[in-house]
DNA sequence: GCGACAG
DNA sequence: ATCTTGTCGC
């Protein structure tokens, strides 16, 4: 982009460079007949299975934000240096624990035409925030149910890429393996970075619970199959619908003791991770609320970044 | 043609 | 996702 020859100017959302897979960047140009075909090949890259890098345990959260003062401030690593200063004072995060990352969106109120998102990246070591970044970026599609990474997939990685920590995991809020295609964004974005990553969504996009998600206490869950709407190879081939693959789980990660109104979660891997280890590290990454602390912090996240912005 | 559909 | 205060229930 030479500032030479009068075009304007706008720096890249995201630096190829910076990407380990840059064929499978999001392009909202696309038609949607090559923005399915990529996310076929996408899942054709994704790892659901283990990386025997991050177990729930290493990234428990015990304590949930305390969010009605604002976010909590961000801190630097344990050091030896803390306790020489200030023995009273609270340790910092442990520098050997996993960077979980959580990433969320909000909307700026379309005032021209105009749509832009804000999202936010919050890196979480050890049950403490760490770390706040994020981006403003265009929005060039609508909303299309499966094509979510198309339309957020550039906002997502804009605030990754002003991220300076390295996650170790990625907390998406959508589906992952839970899609049409096995694709969903935090499949997507899991398989660009090629970073250990799990889909967090509120509501189901398709497939099968095996049992009835009404009136369900805390810490339940079931699997959920791929249904007819899953064109993926193993998913057709299955010979019942109780054989089909279990492509993620509805998770009730909270819920009131004589109350049925709280929905479960429902989470998918989105790369490198099971299906089996992504209930866990959600359930270890949530402290008391519905949402997961890193998704928490980064809804909040988003939306003070958003009043500032507007 | 009808239904179903993350954020 | 977003437009929005109070309010019902634990």
């Amino acid at each position: 982009m030479s500032p030479t020859d009068g075009s304007p100017t706008r720096s890249p959302p995201v630096d190829p460079d910076t990407v380990a897979a840059p064929e499978f960047l999001p392009d909202p140009t696309l038609s949607r007949a090559e923005m399915e075909s990529l996310q076929r090949e996408l899942a054709a890259t994704a790892t659901f299975a283990d990386d025997h890098a991050i177990e729930p345990a290493a990234v428990a959260i015990d304590e949930p934000a305390d969010l009605t003062d604002g976010l909590p401030p961000a801190r630097a690593n344990a050091s030896d240096a803390d306790s020489r200063i200030d023995p009273d004072r609270p340790a910092g995060p442990d520098p050997n624990a996993p960077v979980v990352v959580g990433v969320d969106q909000a909307f700026l109120t379309p005032e021209d035409g105009a749509d832009r998102a804000v999202s936010a990246a919050v890196a979480v070591r050890d049950g403490v925030v760490t770390e706040y970044a994020s981006a403003t970026t265009p929005l060039s599609i609508p909303y299309i149910p499966g094509l979510l990474a198309f339309r957020e997939g550039e906002p997502v990685l804009a605030a990754l890429d002003a991220l300076d920590a390295e996650p170790d995991l990625l907390v998406c809020d959508g589906s992952g393996r839970i899609h049409f295609r096995e694709a969903g964004i935090a499949t997507h974005v899991g398989v660009l970075l090629d970073v250990p990553s799990v889909g967090v969504a509120k509501s189901l996009l398709c497939g099968d619970p095996d049992e009835s998600t009404e009136e369900r206490p805390e810490g339940w869950r079931t699997p959920v199959r791929a249904d007819d709407s899953v064109e993926t190879a193993a998913a057709r081939s299955a010979a019942d619908s109780d054989d089909a693959p279990v492509i993620g789980h509805a998770f009730q990660s909270r819920q009131y003791p004589n109350s049925r109104r709280v929905n479960p979660l429902y989470v998918s891997p989105g790369h490198r991770v099971s299906a089996e280890t992504t209930v866990g590290l959600t359930d270890a990454l949530c402290a008391g609320y519905k949402l997961p602390e890193p998704t928490r912090l980064a809804d909040a996240s988003a939306d003070a970044a958003k009043r500032e912005r507007d």
